[in-house]
DNA sequence: GGAATAGTGTCTGTGAGACACTATTAG
DNA sequence: CTAATAGTGTCTCACAGACACTATTCC
């Protein structure tokens, strides 16, 4: 322990790009107003590690004090850890390394907070998040929202919602692709990304029921 | 500035996986004799991140301290940041996260750190180091070179030798396929190899000399 | 010439992409 | 029946893998 004392040591805090796909929306991400700094400016969830943290424990611990997720609804969340972004002058307060990561969640679990919390959705154009009224980001966190949105497109290239965006059962085909097609911002053919993805799901054995056409199989993802 | 030192802040360090593939050998990565603690064990080298210090830059200085690299060589090698490996109990020191950065050079600017300097190469046998009279690394590394040679293989399993191991010009693809197959433990075929490789390599137009058999083209790799 | 290494022609199997076709529902 | 959506048959193209063939050197 004693050697240690020598080193000077940065501030390390976590952001977190939360990631959702809204009903018949666009790839989006979620954004806090910074309270005191920035001069409430949009930016997204971060806060400091504290005494022993772990990384993935101050990720899960922002979303419940900023964006008022439920501690349930996080537990079984398992953030995802991106990039440290390290330049000496990127915060102004002092020398801060921010580690950033990538958080999946479904629409409905963020519903209540949009509602009753400073906090908003912004659109993902390309792979920069697009706020009213805001050209950027601050502490370089644009950086942060491409890495975020280049991650999640190579986990949606080729496996059936790796993050779990849509219900865990009962899902159509379509409603699947639209999730990717949302997430990729690029749509598959949708007889070929048919053939890709059953082989990778379970077949419930229920049909969709009460809308036109033809009733749908509904999937579950595989364990 | 100020409101900042109420939070406590864990020491960074960063570790190195130097990978490379030393002629005729397996893909092997660099391990230093840590002097005071843990008793002589042998490491990955590494060090704490020091004043406003960015991490790619405490990776160079590490290499330059520990392993006597020559700052020239390493101007212009760029490190990896890999992940930020952050149990709290991983360093009986103290609170300690290690930023793990995976850097490939080629052997001959290891050779000379080979023989004057405590330090050696260890094969790597699946995904982990191998050092003799040692059953691992100590503070969790062989996680790291694990990661290291994964990040190393998916790099190499379809770009010529994106990390520059061999040299910038005028190498014979029988050279570059050596190469792959040292880094990924596995042959391609090699007409298919060349037929992948070549449209993205520069044929120097150049002939290889003074070897048994019909002379190689010698190529570059494209800007 | 023979041995050795470099490089190509070509067949086969697999899988994505495209598109037309069939299937099953609501109204 | 028509409209609408779900799902399949099948052709084409690209490409990896395999393997035999040709090419060019040293001896």
């Amino acid at each position: 322990m004693s050697d240690l004392e020598r080193f000077p040591a940065p501030h390390v805090a976590v952001d977190v790009a939360v990631l959702t796909v809204p009903p018949d929306g666009p790839l989006s991400v979620l954004l806090v107003r910074r309270s005191g700094d920035q001069g409430g400016m949009w930016a997204l969830p971060g806060r400091f590690v504290r005494e022993r943290e772990r990384l993935s424990h101050a990720v899960t611990v922002t979303l419940e004090e900023k964006v008022g997720l439920s501690p349930t609804a996080l537990r079984e969340m398992s953030p995802r850890q991106l990039h440290v972004f390290d330049e000496p002058d990127r915060d102004d307060r002092g020398w801060v390394m921010s580690a950033a990561h990538l958080l999946a969640l479904p629409f409905e679990q963020l519903s209540a907070a949009l509602e009753s919390e400073p906090v908003m959705l912004a659109r993902i154009d390309g792979a920069r998040a697009v706020a009213p009224g805001q050209r950027r980001l601050p502490y370089g966190q644009d950086a942060i929202v491409e890495f975020a949105v280049e991650e999640m497109r190579r986990l949606y290239s080729s496996t059936p919602d790796p993050e779990g965006l849509i219900a865990e059962s009962d899902f159509t085909l379509a409603q699947l692709h639209d999730l990717h097609t949302a997430v990729l911002d690029a749509a598959w053919q949708i007889d070929t990304f048919r053939r890709h993805m059953i082989p990778q799901l379970v077949d419930t054995g229920r049909r969709s029921e009460g809308g036109v056409g033809r009733p749908a199989a509904l999937y579950q993802r595989s364990a």
